[in-house]
DNA sequence: ATTATATCGTTGCGATTGCAACGAAAGTCA
DNA sequence: TGACTTTCGTTGCAATCGCAACGATATAAT
């Protein structure tokens, strides 16, 4: 029955674990550095990306769970590294922002990232590349049509 | 300082938004119908992929803690999935198999997860499956070369 | 053989997570 | 305005996780 199946070449099985270890190797440098976790990390690198975000904005880039965003917010704040006040225009919404602490940690962090990032990349020819981002693109193009997948960037849940 | 960053296109990001997104979508096959969780499955195909192996050959091809393993196997063996039982060997081995209830559990699941993995490839040229498999190559080169990555297989920890 | 070292798997412990439920604050509709 | 619905963020709870420490077994060294 199921032996016609190659876990090593399995695209699910190959894309987890390329994506762990680039992650792994990620956290090298801001973990121990810093004393970031994974989601920590992503929080803080995604308030730079969007600058002052709530916790429903965090959580639509990241794909995380929503407590999850809250908690790592939670513990950011209590480390001095985001600063959190009620939304001016709606209440519900929390305007969560970098700190002065969170704008150093970030730029601490952020170059060894992009250097890790430019020597997986370096050595690849820009045809590699562009193919490579346009399979991704697919992938979540087949995903968006599959009613069975979260949605790319999911609204609400 | 870190105004040139673009998260969206930052390969680390990239990589996790889509490995997440289709790990999420296998889910929504073997999670609800089978109970099982993300860390069981993997166990699970691993086990289809190794036959009968040892925490630490799991933990390897997992690249998952071995507490982590060592505790889904031992959740699986409740369920009935997998047997163990002292390695014939080396008695600190233990040698973990798929009982009948593990084998038909696998037979329901892979199905639906190789179909997702053909949707997932259909579409593409020839020319770029085989481009992307490189691309991901060079990537475990990369960091094969990186002292302060994990190892691709992790030998010992 | 005996001591020292290394490997394997489990477990205690604190921390993190996912899920569901909840209160607070809009938004909707009559 | 007032009742109903929806959205946002937090929290209780049980489950899972990572890390370190541990016993048991095997290997190496003398």
């Amino acid at each position: 029955m199921s032996t016609d199946f190659d876990l090593a070449t399995f695209l699910p099985y190959r894309l987890a674990y390329i994506s762990e270890r680039v992650s792994q190797r990620l956290s090298a440098d801001y973990g121990k550095s810093h004393g970031l976790s994974v989601a920590e990390w992503r929080v803080l690198v995604n308030l730079q990306y969007l600058g002052t975000a709530s916790v429903r904005d965090i959580q639509v880039y990241t794909n995380f769970e929503k407590s999850r965003v809250s908690r790592a917010v939670a513990r950011m704040e209590s480390a001095g590294l985001v600063a959190k006040r009620a939304g001016a225009k709606d209440a519900r919404l929390v305007e969560i922002g970098l700190t002065k602490k969170g704008v150093a940690t970030l730029d601490a962090i952020l170059p060894p990232a992009i250097k890790v990032e430019r020597g997986l990349l370096e050595g690849l020819s820009d045809a590699q590349r562009k193919t490579f981002n346009e399979v991704i693109e697919h992938f979540h193009r087949v995903l968006d049509n599959d009613p069975d997948a979260k949605p790319r960037y999911e609204a609400t849940r």
